[in-house]
DNA sequence: TCAAAAGTGTTCCTACTACACCCATGC
DNA sequence: GCATGGGTGTAGTAGGAACACTTTTGA
């Protein structure tokens, strides 16, 4: 087809904003830029559309070359297009956020890439605009969470009651009374409690739940009052 | 900057789904395509970037084009990017959602377009993916209204209450208590009583109302219960 | 025995649900 | 005077918010 056309074509990116929960914090996933210009700065990790790809599946290839990690849950967020947001050239980034399990990826990471967890509140300077990439990321999660069961994404396959209530806090921002928080999630009837105890926090030990996968009619409204004030 | 590159430059195109509430029924607007090939199918208004645009100017310039309308409630939803989407060349698609008083927009229509209302439920068959577009417009549509009070925008400026649970209503397909309905909604605050009535749809007629702009601590989470089964 | 975190129950009150009748008007 | 749609009130109940003490155990 030919040009001489006054629309524009651009490098598609995509940016994967990557959650992590650790030691009772919300984090992000950093790495240092490669490439120059502007090496060494932290950036979200990212790379450009290939071939035939879609956006989901070039997301998908970012994520597991950086986490080694399939399967992930992941979802585009929003697209970033101002002309100057790259001043070396015109990139149009889509960006996609995913929740993974820190103690899944530690084994797998790929140390080609300087990758480091930072808290959400201690995220250096970033590249470009992608500051504010993980504030709509950060407002997404928030208001995904509050309608669906998804922040267990985070957590490893067994939890404790007092780490998930650290968890929406930190999402959410808030603190929760316990008692309260812990009647709500039981009633949601998502999860199976264990007899085996997490003894690393506490003297007494946590019980340790799991997600019951044999639930399909969860109650998940429960935690929206719960979340809603922040929204 | 040369281009040995496997980084594929593509087209940035935007679609505009444009909501409005009409005879009691939410509708979109759409356009006969005019370049060939598909020429005549039906499909969302949208056009490619320009220049040094961003995809929001853009996506404003479009929507102007086409109603003659500034100032529009609009809203990135959702980037689609296969590759084959448009098979006569690799295009990306972010696609913006806005909402629109159809009594406005009637004036100011450009006719070079043949646009036309279709109540969301007799869509006929669209160009490309714009039908999934539509889709994930009006589940965005449903969580936002449920959050916010922005269903307002596809009213006019003075509206009955049987108009707004009529709107509710077709957006969350569901039906609604009027009793209920009206309590919750104006315990938000957000609405002031008129003096006027509209006998349009009645012989008794319907008070109308309007926004009242002073309110900024308006109680909004009065709909979310309402809307929540149909999230 | 003490410190630290886990676990649990009750009361109050708000707010949701369900439901039915009267009102105003044009014809 | 009747048909049509608009407007309103109540009783029962469920669930949210606020609140404090006991339990377990390792050091």
């Amino acid at each position: 087809m030919p040009e001489p056309s006054k629309y524009i074509k651009s490098l598609i990116a995509v940016d994967c904003l990557i959650f992590g929960f650790e030691n009772q914090m919300l984090k992000v996933l950093l790495i240092k830029r490669k490439l120059k210009p502007y090496q060494n700065e932290w950036s979200l990790m990212g790379g450009f559309l290939e071939g035939e790809e879609s956006a989901d599946e070039s997301a998908s290839r970012v994520l597991k070359e950086l986490t080694g990690l399939d399967g992930i849950f992941m979802e585009q967020i929003k697209t970033f297009s101002k002309h100057n947001r790259d001043p070396t050239e015109r990139v149009i980034s889509i960006v996609y956020s995913s929740l993974i399990d820190i103690s899944k990826f530690e084994t797998q990471l790929n140390h080609e890439y300087e990758a480091r967890w930072f808290k959400i509140t201690e995220v250096p300077d970033l590249l470009f605009d992608h500051a504010e990439m993980i504030t709509a990321g950060r407002n997404h999660l928030k208001k995904k969470a509050a309608l669906q069961p998804i922040l267990f994404e985070l957590l490893a396959e067994k939890f404790t009651l007092p780490q998930i209530q650290q968890l929406y806090e930190e999402v959410f921002e808030a603190n929760f009374d316990k008692r309260n928080f812990s009647r709500k999630l039981l009633a949601s009837k998502l999860l199976k409690k264990l007899d085996e105890k997490d003894k690393s926090s506490s003297k007494k030990g946590a019980y340790y739940y799991q997600l019951d996968k044999q639930t399909n009619h969860y109650n998940f409204n429960i935690l929206l009052n719960l979340a809603y004030s922040s929204l």
